[in-house]
DNA sequence: ATGCCTGTCTGGGACAGA
């Protein structure tokens, strides 16, 4: 089975992409942030036509995440995080497909940092740990997986160089705190368990020719719990989709369950 | 040193993204 998240940085715009995608990699499970648009735009009926049955939380503009599942049901567990009713971003959506649990997750970018926006990110972060608590000890398989918007560590792995992004929210040291907390639950990061010596990144921006240069960042991440990571038996990223006409500027990351 | 691109909402330019 396999269990992939992209960021789309837009659905209307990146119907095209995502269709051609989904079609190629044919992911059982496919989890989406930044849909940058409604719950009444969301572009159910493509997506139905595609093979998928889908869940979405839409928002105007900003955020969004969706469940598509292809084969089979799918049914909604959550959408948002519990910890502050007053949250209006559309970040977190959780589902049931497959015999698996699943999270599509988009955390809060957080720049710059210092100030309001960054201090969402960590107690956004923070509700987060609490609810994958929660979930870490299931018997069941739990996958919570989307855009971080964390880089783990300066490794190569991570990051191609981490100088011209030192003050960064994504490479702070309170950012990567939270995500080694979030982590030592008893969490598995499918691609870093997987990495091969390669970087393994999931993101290049748009500017500064940083996709031809390979100048990318590790954020979109893949965690399992104990009864997913024993059935974990590859992982990757789709970068071609990366270098195609009209990308988003992240790539899709998946990983096989056995 | 810097949103240098891109998408969205809108109707031209601001805002957000990372």
């Amino acid at each position: 089975m396999k269990i992939a998240t992209y960021n789309v940085n837009g659905i209307t715009s990146r119907l095209p992409r995502l269709l051609e995608w989904l079609e190629e990699a044919r992911p059982d499970i496919a989890c989406l942030q930044e849909l940058k648009t409604s719950d009444e735009t969301f572009p159910g009926a493509a997506i139905e036509a595609a093979g998928y049955r889908a869940i979405w939380h839409g928002q105007k503009g900003f955020n969004g995440v969706a469940v598509l599942v292809r084969g089979g049901e799918v049914t909604e567990r959550r959408r948002g995080l519990p910890g502050d009713p007053d949250d209006t971003h559309s970040r977190y959506l959780e589902a049931a497909a497959h015999g698996v649990v699943v999270a599509s997750i988009y955390l809060p970018n957080g720049n710059p940092q210092p100030g309001p926006k960054f201090d969402y990110k960590l107690k956004w972060f923070e509700r987060l740990i609490e609810h994958a608590a929660t979930l870490v000890g299931s018997d069941q398989p739990v996958l919570l997986v989307g855009d971080y918007n964390v880089v783990p560590t300066d490794s190569v792995e991570d990051i191609y160089s981490p100088a011209s992004w030192r003050r960064d929210a994504l490479l702070q040291p309170e950012s990567r705190e939270a995500w080694r907390r979030l982590v030592g639950q008893g969490w598995t990061d499918a691609l870093h368990r997987l990495h091969d010596g390669t970087p393994t990144y999931t993101f290049w921006d748009y500017f500064r020719n940083r996709f031809a240069r390979d100048a990318g960042l590790r954020i979109d991440h893949l965690l399992l719990n104990a009864p997913a990571a024993a059935r974990l038996s590859a992982a990757g990223v789709d970068r071609t989709v990366r270098g195609r006409d009209k990308p988003s500027d992240h790539a899709p990351t998946w990983a096989l369950l056995d």
